[in-house]
DNA sequence: AACAATCTTGACCACTTGGTCAAGAAATTT
DNA sequence: AAATTTCTTGACCAAGTGGTCAAGATTGTT
């Protein structure tokens, strides 16, 4: 008989149970930590055998390194914005709508990181040494030169990434905690966009970069 | 044979050794996670076997809460200076000054914390529905009145004590991350400075505050 | 010196964990 | 339709875990 639901091309298999293990792992991961997330609980959480994930991932630190693997990139692309903007004005803005709106919307990924992160990054230290040190290098150059232009205050570019990736990243990894203090209760979309603003501005102006890029925006949204 | 070096008094062998395992404890949840941590890394970080740790602290968990407590207990008196602050300006200021310190030098705590409310809070969680909940309500209150005396921009208090808060315990959480973008050295006391500074300056500046309350600096550094 | 309370510790146990394996089921290729 | 590759899965295991326990050492009290 004939499925037409889907077709089997060679591999898709394959592809479609990674993409479903790693998802149920990245939740799992982000609520349980690395040493206490079980196999057992990913393979629930994916609707599989134990054994079937050890037929895709061979141990829980490979699934782990694909987890994070899928975070990284993401991170990365969220931050093609900066260097297509004019400055920082729109740069900056961008930037921290678009964590921000990460933070919303996956912040199982944010988790995951920040776990590993302040346990010392045992498991992932070589990405970052390497792609987010260069990435860190290339946006701070892009910063450096906003200054030098006297688009904005000066200021430390590493201070100012940390205090951008801290602030978004809050909404992610303290979900939880904001969550309690607002009457057990997910923000509202109101309350998100006045976050939102409210960041903006404070870092803008903080900044004094609030008034200063004010060209014709030509193609712009 | 006489031992004067400490005295023994009732139940003072008790305190030594329960603050010995949650020093050690502190270091080994910060490290490891809850779940990751294991009760015999403890006993050898505390140089005791791990009966021994059974003895003074029944079970994982009750441990694991007297380290929250600790924890707890600083972050609240760390904020007294709010109190007493006669303005943004200076109340924000040595809010910012006391939480940095509190990174640079005790980080494992604010490590134990964040790893805890990352995954939910599944310990601790009355801990935020009744302290936390209470101790952030009475200074939102302060901020709102310091806004409704026109000492800084309006803003939501939460908002602005999130972006404190992870501005931050950023530098205690991530400090490995910060470390290794830092070419693998830790911050100097001259970046710790200009980290203080930058970040003071971005928070009154952002809200509006920085030209306004301009008493005599009697005790600064 | 005798007694009681507190503290110390190696040996032990029930249970969970990541990972293995071999037998078979599906799908693909010839 | 036979052969081959890919996928599925229950049963199993060695290692590690939190926690127990009972015997003894120390300290404090009378």
């Amino acid at each position: 008989m004939i499925l037409s639901t889907q077709r089997n091309q060679s591999g898709s298999k394959r592809k479609e149970n990674e993409a479903l293990i790693i998802t149920a792992a990245e939740k799992i991961f982000a609520d349980m930590g690395y040493a206490g997330a079980t196999m057992q609980q990913i393979a629930d959480a994916a609707g599989l055998p134990k054994a079937n994930l050890h037929y895709y991932f061979p141990t829980k630190e490979i699934l782990y390194r694909n987890v994070i693997d899928k975070i990284f990139n993401l991170w990365l692309e969220a931050a093609d914005i900066f260097d297509a903007a004019e400055g920082p004005k729109d740069g900056l803005s961008s930037y921290i709508d678009a964590k921000l709106e990460s933070s919303r919307h996956f912040p199982n990924g944010s988790k995951v990181w920040a776990n590993e992160v302040i346990q010392g990054a045992p498991i992932i230290q070589d990405y970052l040494e390497s792609k987010l040190t260069a990435w860190t290098h290339s946006k701070a150059e892009i910063i450096e030169i906003w200054i030098a232009k006297g688009l904005m205050d000066p200021i430390n570019p590493k201070t100012l990434l940390y205090f951008i990736w801290s602030a978004t990243q809050h909404y992610a990894d303290f979900q939880h905690q904001i969550r309690t203090l607002n009457n057990n209760s997910d923000l509202t979309e109101a309350q998100w966009s006045e976050v939102k603003e409210d960041i903006k501005k404070l870092v803008l102006k903080g900044l004094g970069a609030e008034h200063v890029s004010e060209r014709p925006t030509i193609s712009d949204e």
